[in-house]
DNA sequence: TCACCTGACACCTTTGAACTGC
DNA sequence: AGCAGTTCAAAGGTGTCAGGTG
């Protein structure tokens, strides 16, 4: 069991610069969907499956926002940086440091799907990174986000004020992080606490719980049960004699396909297709568990509140450079390479790491030394 | 021996096309 | 013809296990 009082467990971000930043345009808020959920997980010391092919998280990422300039495009992205510069091993039951950190694999970025899209779309609804997905494999070719095991790692949600996302770069920003998705990548899950929460939580994980179907410590891996492998009927006839049950579309399953179709059809009618509807399915199901899901809605002035309080950068002005009255002392922003490069870090992608590292903090976990989107995932 | 990683597996949900009835 | 609801197969996501690796 970790110690989660220990400071080490805390994540090591830099104070939010003042509100009264001359580039700050406006007062976005971000608000996690399923913080209890995150904090449940939290609690124990979320765990998150990497495989070669990529996993999804879960929970997963799902936010919602406020305070966008409703007919200004933004573009939503998120990127997972290390909370911290160690590498864990699970011994004994707890989490224990083993030593410094490997280096950095390929830095990437996950875009939403939907972006770009005008900041009242963005606010019509939540939004979930659902589909982001979790690998190890460095030569991943499917823009997954890549990750080391045994490491610790957040997310961060950027707001790019940006008409599509190959200009974010000319987009004002901001980055929110909250403190409860910290979480260990790990191959297989160390902690059965976080599995025995997984399977509760998560849907597709049914199989597992405890009173399903042929749960897996009783499950025969042997050919007693399938003898060959089944085609998927074949296999539902089996499960369902097993249980007893009907295989019956689920209750609900009908009625949202209806909905969605007449959504969608709706959607057509006005011209106002947006395209939220599909991605929100799954994190409806997740809303639906009997948890209740205080959302945390931060505003500005409330980002300072240790516990459970989304960290929220400052909003950088992107390249080029305004010319506000921005401090000259400050360090200057070098334009993300992104455009330029490819999957690797180049030269000037570590520059401009480089550069925050050294203008704004020294802390080799901080945030501020990955860069952006040096890698598009889409 | 141990800790960690990998692939196969069974079971599940989700998705979307095809179908049916009004 | 258009719409709404239903059914079903396929795709894809899940945790677990055994075996492999270092």
């Amino acid at each position: 069991m970790p110690n989660f009082s220990d400071p080490r467990w805390n994540l090591s971000m830099p104070l939010s610069s003042s509100a009264t930043n001359s580039y700050q345009q406006s007062c976005i808020q971000m608000t996690l969907e399923n913080s209890e959920l995150w904090k449940s997980f939290h609690t124990i010391g979320t765990e998150m499956i990497i495989t070669k092919h990529g996993r999804r998280m879960f929970p997963h990422c799902s936010i919602s926002l406020s305070g966008l300039q409703p007919f200004a495009n933004y573009v939503i992205m998120v990127d997972i940086v290390p909370a911290d510069n160690f590498k864990y091993k699970w011994k004994k039951k707890q989490w224990e440091v083993a030593g410094k950190s490997e280096p950095q694999p390929p830095f990437r970025t996950y875009i939403h799907p939907n972006s770009p899209a005008v900041g009242s779309q963005w606010m019509e609804q939540s939004l979930s990174f659902l589909k982001m997905k979790l690998t190890n494999n460095t030569l991943d070719q499917h823009g997954h986000i890549i990750l080391h095991s045994m490491h610790r790692y957040y997310p961060r949600f950027h707001v790019i004020q940006a008409d599509s996302p190959h200009t974010v770069s000319w987009g004002s920003f901001q980055t929110f992080s909250f403190p409860e998705t910290v979480f260990t990548a790990v191959t297989a899950y160390q902690n059965p606490k976080i599995t025995r929460l997984k399977i509760d939580h998560n849907p597709f994980a049914k199989g597992f719980r405890e009173g399903g179907t042929h749960s897996h410590s009783k499950r025969c891996r042997s050919n007693k049960c399938s003898p060959t492998k089944k085609s998927t009927q074949d296999k539902k006839s089996i499960c369902n004699s097993e249980t007893g049950l009907q295989r019956m579309p689920s209750p609900s399953q009908s009625a949202q396909a209806g909905k969605k179709r007449a959504w969608t059809q709706q959607s057509l009618k006005t011209g106002h297709l947006s395209p939220w509807a599909p991605e929100q399915d799954s994190s409806e199901s997740i809303h639906t568990e009997p948890l209740e899901l205080q959302e945390h809605n931060y505003s500005c002035e409330e980002q300072m509140v240790p516990a459970y309080q989304p960290y929220r950068s400052v909003e950088y002005p992107r390249f080029p450079l305004p010319t506000t009255n921005r401090d000259p002392t400050e360090t200057p922003i070098h334009a993300p390479s992104h455009l330029l490069s490819t999957m690797e870090h180049s030269t000037q992608q570590q520059e401009y790491r480089h550069s925050y590292q050294q203008g704004h903090h020294s802390n080799p976990a901080d945030w501020s030394q990955y860069p952006l989107f040096p890698y598009s995932c889409w």
